[in-house]
DNA sequence: TTATCATTTGACACTCATTATCATTAAGCA
DNA sequence: TGCTTAATGATAATGAGTGTCAAATGATAA
């Protein structure tokens, strides 16, 4: 945790950027909740309990900052808000979403299972892949073992 | 084009809906504009050329049953506004994209790359699938060969 | 054709996520 | 200690999308 925070440190220092009291506790916010899809309204309220001064536009532009460093990724689940996910560490791509269509959950997949399609993607298309978004709609596991109706 | 709006307006009436002449024009703006990626007021904008007494509540109203029909489907490129894309006639899956990250165009891929994958995560995953949305942020083939620097 | 009644429409008010503005404060530095 | 710029918080503004409701339309039965 601690390590992670000095390196996202680091990593602001190096475009002269600071990290103030409210980004590292919006920070922590994200860390502390690593597995969730948090909206901006939901980071700034786990944010007030820790730092109850933070205005909500501090959020929004630390949140935008920290995806201009590539340290979360800002996705859109079609529900009308933004949502931020923390990206892996060191990992080249950005992970794969599940949504069940049943009880809403979001589960992630964190292999990449692109690799191939990728490949084929720049050869036959001639396009250069930076990035890519990936979610699946469907039954999740849980819903799928509790219906026996499906 | 007059048999596919036939084809959508008995899909319409199979579920007691009515293929009013303000569905009808709207209908007609997107299949006239197939490959692009328009938003609510994009089309507004549109079908007004033809049918000026539109109402903008009444494209949004439109779109959102066209959406239920799937008849198109409503994403999202994250820049704040949803679009709405032509599904092909009889496909099984939903078609992806590619966004040029230089020049902002947006190409499709009609073709399913997914099948593999999809088979992967249902086994794995125990997830199933319905439909999914895959993206990918790069460089296109014009901006790819017009830049040496690449 | 005409009466009937549910559906659809258009105008407009409203919501709410996000952004812009701006005066104030904090941080780094001479 | 001053000086300068970056950052913050309060608040106003924006804008996509939705809700409301009276009026218009269209299908159907008499
Ligand atoms: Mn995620
Ligand atoms: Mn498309
Ligand atoms: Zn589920
Ligand atoms: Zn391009």
């Amino acid at each position: 945790m601690e390590q992670r925070i000095d390196r996202i440190k680091k990593q602001l220092q190096s475009q002269s950027y600071k990290l103030t009291p409210q980004r590292e506790a919006t920070v922590r916010v994200l860390l502390e909740h690593e597995d969730d899809h948090l909206s901006a309204e939901d980071v700034y309220m786990l944010v007030k309990e820790k730092y109850p001064e933070i205005g909500l536009a501090t959020v929004y532009r630390t949140l935008e900052l920290l995806t201009e460093l590539k340290v979360v990724d800002k996705i859109n689940f079609g529900d009308g808000v933004s949502r931020y996910d923390l990206r892996q560490e060191g990992a080249a791509h950005f992970h794969h979403h599940l949504v069940c269509l049943e009880c809403g959950a979001v589960d992630e997949i964190q292999e990449d299972l692109l690799g191939d399609v990728e490949d084929e993607v720049e050869k036959r298309w001639n396009f250069q892949i930076k990035d890519h978004r990936l979610t699946f709609h469907g039954i999740c596991h849980r819903c799928h073992s509790e219906d026996p109706s499906s």
